[in-house]
DNA sequence: TCGTTCATGTAAGACGTTACATGATTGT
DNA sequence: ACAATCATGTAACGTCTTACATGAACGA
């Protein structure tokens, strides 16, 4: 369903092609809904089909531009308001964590180091969307920039937190 | 695969049916990897047939005790040295704030103010799983405290995110 | 005896990943 | 002429969710 919305989301903000929303994911929404190429090319067909967006545009090589339908724009309003996200998270990362008793405690500690060092380059990562996107004032840009800042504050933590973890390990043989 | 190896990381520890591992998942697991029964059931039969896991045991009710085989650690440890975890995370609950500028902005700040109040929740939870829990100083004693200073660092991170956003909202209209 | 907990399993359908497949257009 | 980019689509397979289905054992 998420992805679904994502698109409507998107389309919400201007009319695009599916090759124009594969792009706009991967600068932004990727970091927090990662979606295919032929996920997005399959989810714009059904939400076409649903007649939650339309075609308003033809161009060369069959591109297809999408347009938010006014049901599309109102199913999305409701989504927003009168449904509750889901809030556990998938972390894989963190999955592994648990299990770390089960091999020797330097790869342990060297684990918790590639956490901290991952988090370094996400945060890396981050700066350079940043610097890239061109920020207006316009609704987009101030929730994007918002969500940039969780991210940031997320790795800070996930860094913060690898450190701290690593102290907890057993102390090393000698 | 990830569940999998969830499941196998939980027998490491100790063998167990697939009530127990259920029990066991909602304590500590669900909050990073979320699995239903169904789900679980499923994977220890398929895990039995590819004998990474064993009954060791049958019980009353058509009980089956299942204990990790050599090959199922072996596999295990596989996972943890040689492969990478995927680090995005799907956040349905970010997703949502890039478009918060379809709804208007005092819609926007109830959201913002939800998100405050979930983490409130979350870190309570985390406490009653920390008093409920017996610690020892076994591994998954030691990396599970690790996991839930996590939690308790994300969740912590989401409150003062959220108090933050709120701040970078348009002014109210008076 | 009766409700709760223990205990396992299957099936349908939605969602996600990987890989394959094709071809037009643009710029050098 | 050729490479890169634009542009769309399908198929197979794996994973996850929701719902259904069944029944034994335990404790009050």
């Amino acid at each position: 369903m998420s992805l679904r919305y994502a698109l409507l989301g998107l389309l919400a903000d201007r009319p695009a092609s599916g090759y124009d929303l594969l792009q706009r994911f991967k600068g932004s929404l990727a970091n927090v809904w990662p979606a295919t190429q032929s996920q997005i090319y399959t989810e714009l067909s059904k939400l076409a089909d649903a007649e939650l967006i339309a075609v308003s545009d033809e161009g060369p090589r069959g591109r297809k531009e999408y347009t938010l339908t006014d049901t599309g724009r109102a199913d999305l309003r409701h989504w927003l308001t009168d449904t509750k996200p889901k809030r556990v998270v998938r972390n894989e990362v963190l999955l592994r964590v648990f299990f770390l008793g089960v091999i020797p405690p330097a790869q342990a500690r060297e684990y918790l180091s590639d956490i901290e060092a991952g988090s370094a380059e996400g945060l890396a990562a981050l700066a350079e969307v940043k610097a890239a996107t061109d920020w207006g004032d316009d609704d987009l840009s101030t929730y994007g920039r918002m969500a940039l800042g969780w991210g940031e504050r997320f790795y800070v933590m996930n860094q913060q937190w690898a450190r701290w973890a690593r102290e907890q390990l057993p102390p090393v043989e000698r």
